[in-house]
DNA sequence: AGTTATCCATAGTTTAAGGTTATTGCAACA
DNA sequence: TGTTGCAATAACCTTAAACTATGGATAACT
């Protein structure tokens, strides 16, 4: 292998640039002995003199000044990279890949992808959307950088920390809007649409109702929010969806909303990340930032489900 | 400044490709405990994780991946450095700058090109002809490596290696071709030809003939050999040129040759090169080679003169 | 669940590398 | 012929980097 040194390099240059022995050690500050060392030691592994001394003066070889050529590159590279540390220092940059739900996704990323972007110029944020397994086995294998999920994940490798709740919201056929509220018993009566397996979504919703996931029903099953939303306002049965889906869901759809009395039925939504992840204390960070867009976001839910 | 070392560099690229401390510590050949101090060293140098540790594995950050791609670019760039050397291990390589004298360059360039060429693939060779005044300035200011001058030059920082001498031929009308061959005492009453002042070969001319150069005497100056053997083809006058300008500059003149008795005029041709020039050694096999070429190139000439 | 295996980090020690000051040697110049 | 300027060398010291041995955490196995 090369055993030249950086070192060897830079002193290298000054000498190169200086044409004395004593000037350039001067500018790299060291001793002019030192440089000497180092410059015949640099001369050793190349095999070949890099400069002419001469009593009056130190002039570079034809060899040294093709050597030159190339230390400057190498140089160059190394400034850029101690330049591009230095940027780089304590703060998020570079890619930052988050995994999100598919319950969460289309209502929370355009608000907190205009924060994070407005947070930390020069982020490149990748999103994907996808069920939880998949975003806990993505994170796992060091193809995600942390995930939006309900909690609780429960997985011992990885940190959780809560974001915020959200209540689950009736949807109604708009006949229906005068009648009581069904509590968990009644829904249980009703013809309850849900997502497909898969969504935590779907577990959540069937927990309210003390029954079991796996239990094989009448149901008819949705591939998003957005679909079954439309299926009530078709009068074909009724859904729940989270709090957070209401103004966009519900905009163009006849259909009535209603919130539950306690024990209202809710999830808790957090970001998860490896423990072992360096982004920890970014990441924190940015859990700050996603729990205030939630904040706002829900200002307004809120207003919008009033109104409803 | 940037503090860290080509060798964390080199160990970084082999942690990143192995992804793991034991493997890429083999690869490079140290302890596993020696690697994990470098990387750890490296981190704290650029202020942020490169990698993130997990039981199972090893992995870039998003970090360590911007780090890794500049890293390669430097690692490159030394290795560049490296094999660049090693093909110069020794060898004459790049650049090499030769003076001649005026009354050398037009017969002795075309071979020595050749050979040099022949004999050093890829060599720089960069050709300058003037006097030996300035050949010498040049060449104590290191803007030539070696020159080809008539000995002695007797400059205490300049070595000198002796090629070949050259007699000196007298070129008359060819009328005058059977008269007898004058002396020196003899040719001092003819009227001689010679170059303009700064030419060694004048000095050398003149003082065959016992006479001082600076004398205002009434004789013609040629810039060039080939002037004066055209000026002597006119019957103008007398010259002497070198024994190794005989081919080229007879060659379609209306003169005829003469060589003189013993004492022959003559001069030594020599290579110069400052003492301190770390090229000596290829310099001296240079020398070698020029010195063949003109023996070979003598054979010739002396064939050339018989014949006139 | 306890045990083993794997793997990275840390500690203590030795060796090599790089720095310092003091001195020598060499040319150039007055 | 000293004198001066400058690079090389020597002797010594400090820091860096290697090694062996050990520790602690996490998965995997029985």
């Amino acid at each position: 292998m090369d055993n030249f040194t950086l070192r060897q390099l830079r002193y290298f240059e000054a000498l190169a640039q200086h044409g004395h022995f004593g000037r350039a050690a001067e500018a790299c500050a060291i001793s002019q002995p030192a440089l000497s060392v180092q410059i015949r030691e640099l001369e050793e592994t190349l095999g070949a003199a890099l400069f002419e001394r001469n009593a009056r003066q130190v002039r570079l070889t034809g060899f040294g000044e093709d050597v030159a050529a190339k230390v400057r590159d190498i140089l160059r590279g190394a400034d850029e990279l101690a330049d591009f540390a230095r940027l780089s220092h304590d703060r998020l940059t570079g890619r930052l890949r988050i995994g999100v739900i598919p319950t969460i996704a289309p209502y929370l990323l355009p608000t907190i992808i205009g924060d994070l972007t407005r947070r930390y110029p020069g982020l490149d944020m990748r999103l994907r959307e996808t069920l939880t397994p998949r975003l806990i086995q993505e994170l796992a294998e060091g193809r995600l950088d942390t995930a939006i999920v309900a909690l609780p994940v429960s997985e011992p490798s990885f940190t959780e920390v809560p974001l915020f709740s959200e209540d689950f919201v009736l949807v109604r056929p708009s006949a229906d809007a005068d009648k009581p509220v069904p509590n968990a018993e009644t829904l249980r009566e009703m013809r309850l649409l849900l997502l497909e397996e898969g969504h935590c979504f779907r577990d959540q919703a069937l927990s309210f109702c003390n029954m079991n996931s796996s239990l094989p029903r009448e149901l008819l099953d949705g591939s998003s929010l957005s679909t079954l939303v439309q299926m009530v306002g078709a009068g074909i049965g009724v859904t729940l969806i989270p709090e957070m889906a209401v103004p966009v869901e519900t905009r163009s759809a006849s259909v009535s909303l209603a919130r539950f009395d306690a024990p209202r039925p809710s999830r808790r939504i957090g970001m998860i990340w490896r423990n072992t992840t360096p982004l920890a204390d970014q990441l924190q960070e940015v859990a700050e930032v996603v729990r205030q867009s939630a904040e706002t976001l829900a200002g307004q839910t809120a207003g919008a489900t009033a109104r409803t």
